[in-house]
DNA sequence: TTGTAGGCGTTATCAC
DNA sequence: GTGATAACGCCTACAA
């Protein structure tokens, strides 16, 4: 069933099917009306495959997400949702490739062979190869997230540095003198994922500024490595009263450690965070923490990529958010642990 | 950059080129070693549309996923994940489409358009639009779930009626005789969507198989909902000592309810469920469910795919799994609600 | 061992 | 207003 077939059922050429498919040439009323009934009847849709390769362009874009194996966190998982919204309103589709480090299968699939007209980055390294080919071929791409030279390509990112940095303050503000840093996973950290160690640059930014005792501390992405990373740290860190994190995942973990050691959070002891704003709100207790919308994130990555797409020449832009720290309920004035009891 | 480029560059013929590159030929070695150098020199991939639009198929598979909007629950993260990395296992790649009911734009443009060469259907109704189009099609297809008429097409499912009924039989062994089943939204249910009403038939049929008094609510998939839901279901039914549910997202929003009502669980109150395992485990404290091995599902689901791809005359295979209740001690003897304090 | 040529299904240029 | 035809880039009979 292709275009031939309806041309010669309608008694027409092909080049006028396509022409009264699309619209770009007049078609009489009639054979308009004759191809649409023999279209309607075999129920004939032009092969997208065909067309890519005429038009020189697929209408895909490629998201980058996270190898396989990880479990995507609610921000990323946010990420993909707008970007595939996004990515929908615009009638484009999406092709996934789970890839992390280099020469990685499905990652060069997508870029060698053409198959996208451009890319969304996820979880991007300072240092990323992932951006390095891209750059080379000269397809379109846009990251949620940068590496160590942002100039060089568009992005969408958050600024984990101020942020982890407000959140220090505001602790301090509070009379906290000894902070602990949970950060992602010490993988991620080690394979210079950026949040990573912007975050800790805010940090130790901060707690200088205000004279702090601090510790940072690197922790997988789950509820049971919250469990041993606090539980660690206070042990360690007898005198430690305050939590500033990036690690959303981690979250119902350390919760549940400060619990079990007898701590009430905001009574006992306060945390503040980064994280996507549906999930601040919808831990228990809600977390006070700097609001990640990400789901307009994706959005415009999205809107910078198709930019792009259309006209390659765009100067680089970008997009570094600092949301404002919305105040839940687990952050307080400082209050020394085991008080003589 | 194409095939011709590489040709005219190593002094041979295009044929030549593309058997140095499939082997399909033999080549002699130092043709072989003259276009392989020009290849690494220019970075040359052959164009993928163009292989799909000759060889007749696009190496994809399709995904589809539930519509925008909607946030994702555990089991059915960990099906796209086990999807994905499936396919990648079998280097396909995913095209994916966030579709619901008819007449998708996404949906349409992938099966229309011949973009993939098979689909996986996710949250498929008892009625669904999605699978007769794609019978309509030809295009093989595997379900996540089924319709009404499941010998009609390949799939995997989770055996909810049987799963409900187990808790259900569990629940009363423990001496409990005023139980409910949470299950997902109203919407959902009444849009037909099969575990949803499996889960009710089954829950029926055990509540009369032990004479038990019962009652059964929907609930959206959200923490809140569950909180609401809860609530409702402890002021309506006074007597009730234990709950059967389907709703992974509602869990953490039930369990909060219970703690406010001063009910303590296993103690005063009995949660029984079906949940992905890593969520059920991971749950505060750790549900006892039937463990849902979303990753296991989603793999078989891209093995029969491939299978039917490869052999689109094979005979309709399927894969009901009712996987075993795991004791992780929600659920314990009956004990009346409301003692005379 | 290598080259020639046709065709996958579409769009768009040119000609009528 | 409509038709013939040449691409798009690749693969693979068929020929040499």
């Amino acid at each position: 069933m292709n275009i031939g077939e309806i041309a010669r059922r309608s008694g027409v050429s092909r080049s006028t099917v396509s022409y009264a498919l699309s619209g770009k040439r007049r078609v009489s009323k009639v054979t308009q009306q004759r191809i649409q009934a023999v279209i309607d009847e075999l129920g004939y849709r032009p092969n997208a495959t065909a067309r890519a390769l005429k038009e020189g362009r697929t209408r895909t874009i490629g998201l980058v997400i996270p190898p396989a194996g990880r479990r995507l966190t609610d921000m990323q998982l946010g990420f993909v949702a707008s970007v595939v919204d996004a990515a929908g309103r615009a009638d484009l589709d999406v092709l996934l490739s789970p890839s992390g480090g280099e020469h990685d299968r499905s990652f060069e699939r997508m870029v060698g062979g053409k198959r996208v007209d451009g890319v969304v980055l996820m979880e991007i390294r300072l240092e990323d190869d992932r951006v390095t080919r891209l750059r080379q071929t000269g397809l379109p791409f846009v990251g949620i997230g940068r590496t160590n030279r942002p100039e060089e390509m568009s992005w969408v990112d958050i600024d984990y540095e101020t942020l982890i940095s407000r959140c220090v303050h505001h602790l301090a503000d509070l009379g906290h003198r000894r902070i602990a840093l949970v950060n992602r996973s010490a993988e991620l950290v080690a394979a210079g994922y950026g949040p990573g160690h912007r975050a800790q640059t805010g940090f130790a930014r901060a707690v200088a500024e205000r004279g702090l005792d601090s510790v940072q501390k690197c922790c997988a992405d789950d509820a049971q490595s919250g469990v041993a990373c606090v539980e660690a740290l206070l042990g360690e860190h007898p005198g430690l009263t305050a939590i500033a994190t990036i690690n959303e995942a981690a979250m119902p973990g350390m919760y549940r450690a400060l619990e079990q050691a007898g701590l009430a959070v905001p009574r006992d002891f306060s945390v503040a965070g980064v994280a996507a704003q549906h999930w601040a709100e919808n831990l228990h207790p809600p977390l006070t923490a700097a609001d990640v919308p990400a789901d307009e994130l994706g959005a415009r990555a999205v809107e910078l990529l198709i930019q792009r797409i259309a006209d390659p020449a765009t100067p680089h832009l970008n997009l570094l958010l600092a949301p404002a720290i919305s105040l839940r309920g687990t952050t307080g004035p400082a209050r020394p642990r085991d008080p003589v009891s």
